[in-house]
DNA sequence: TTAACTGTTGATAC
DNA sequence: AGTATCAACAGTTA
């Protein structure tokens, strides 16, 4: 999926398109995804933010639709010229609006449609109240680039623990927002062996990690996510910039950016994991 | 034909 | 209880 900087990319393009519209209709062409039998129909947009990997889209009805992306969601806007085209004729992957992988269709004011797209049917959009979202969160740690996440807090989380700590840092319930792009290209830049296990990690090495991981994600969201096949992209259809960036992620057999060493791919816990046998011994 | 995939949860076994 | 390993979700592609 989508992680942090891909999420937080939709929402913050996402807010100024759909603020202030009303929903019309909401189309299902796919029973699976939408959650709750709440209607939303009439509300109007109030805001748009991001917890962890999930979309909240604030209603002024007490409500709001929190979105999962999980691997193959998108969330795409299109107003009525772009509607009157098919899609977004100068996108790098959106051209068919609904697409094939349409799965929701909400019907905005002033022409305006938000389709949610998802091939593998992972995701899902559920309509909850306010007042039930925290409930929503509760184990959900914060997310990595708050500044409540210090070292201090890394490391007594990590005490805790004996997994790798690639594994420790993809654990929502230790740290949210990471996935396993950014947290292999963390750990590179980091210099630190992913398959150390999290409580090994001095307090040095765990600011060095945090400090790293911080500075890869915000990385993604400055370069508006990573995009891999057109399967992430913004609410546009364009392609982020981050994975022309890449440090690891993929790089099996390239020259580490570091030292030149080939970058080794090896399976930890069942995910790929890139890293420089050099550089993160 | 098989394996792999940017996420997450749950079952199972040690 | 903590940890490791699969499986599940489902579609597509190498």
């Amino acid at each position: 999926m989508p992680e942090l900087p891909e999420v937080e990319t939709v929402v913050r393009r996402l807010r100024p398109l759909v603020v202030g519209k009303q929903i019309l209709e909401v189309e299902k062409r796919h029973p699976k995804p939408w959650h709750g039998t709440v209607d939303v129909v009439g509300a109007v947009i109030t805001g748009v933010k991001r917890r962890a990997k999930v979309i909240i889209i604030e209603l002024d009805s007490g409500f709001s639709i929190l979105v999962h992306l999980k691997m193959t969601g998108q969330l795409i806007y299109a107003d009525a010229v772009t509607r009157a085209g098919g899609g977004h004729p100068t996108a790098d992957w959106i051209h068919e609006l609904p697409g094939k992988h349409t799965r929701v269709w909400l019907k905005l004011s002033d022409e305006a449609s938000l389709f949610f797209n998802d091939q593998r049917l992972f995701g899902w959009m559920r309509v909850m109240a306010n007042d039930d979202i925290a409930a929503e969160f509760v184990g959900i740690a914060p997310d990595v680039i708050d500044d409540v996440v210090d070292a201090e807090y890394l490391y007594s989380r990590l005490q805790k623990t004996g997994v790798p700590i690639k594994m420790a840092l993809l654990n929502p319930e230790i740290v949210a927002g990471l996935g396993n792009i950014y947290v292999c290209d963390a750990l590179h830049l980091a210099k630190i062996n992913p398959r150390l296990p999290a409580s090994d990690l001095s307090l040095s090495e765990v600011e060095r990690t945090l400090a790293a991981s911080k500075e890869v994600l915000n990385k993604g969201i400055k370069l508006g996510g990573t995009t891999f096949d057109g399967k992430y992209v913004d609410v546009s259809g364009f392609a982020g910039g981050y994975q022309n960036e890449v440090r690891v992620y993929g790089q099996n057999g390239l020259p580490c950016i570091v030292c030149g060493t080939p970058i080794d791919k090896f399976q930890l816990a069942g995910r790929g994991t890139y890293w420089c046998p050099v550089c993160q011994k």
